[in-house]
DNA sequence: GGATTGACCGGAA
DNA sequence: GTTCCGGCCAATC
């Protein structure tokens, strides 16, 4: 939230909002970068990757992951800890989609 | 104005 | 299970 995408261009609209839907992803749960590009209806997966390459290290990036739970090698590192400490579903060290996948519009996320 | 790059996705072999 | 291919979109050169 706190961002005011009415205020500002198409481009740069759709690159708040990406970044405020980020932002209201719950601990240990993450979006897909097309899911992302679904729920928003704009842009699409390559859309949402180029923003997040540029503004990603302004929200909690690692909330983020590829349609099959893995991510950049160099990324891969700082997210399996921030997983590991946000109780993420995680498999053989990359993320369980199928079990972690979370959505704007769901309630609550997990319970331990 | 066009061409290239990059934290992508789904389906087919 | 992995590997390859076409399509997709925003930012940058």
């Amino acid at each position: 939230m706190a961002i005011d995408a009415s205020a500002l261009g198409p481009r740069e609209e759709f690159t708040a909002m990406v970044l405020d839907v980020v932002d209201a992803i719950p601990p240990g749960r993450v979006m897909t970068y097309g899911d992302i590009a679904e729920y928003l209806q704009r842009g699409g997966p390559r859309g949402v990757g180029g923003v997040m390459a540029r503004e990603g290290a302004a929200v909690t990036w690692w909330r983020v992951v590829r349609a099959n739970g893995t991510l950049p090698p160099h990324l891969m590192v700082d997210a399996q800890q921030h997983w590991i400490t946000e109780n993420t579903p995680t498999r053989r060290g990359i993320v369980a989609v199928t079990q972690a996948r979370w959505w704007p519009t769901d309630p609550a996320p997990t319970t331990p």
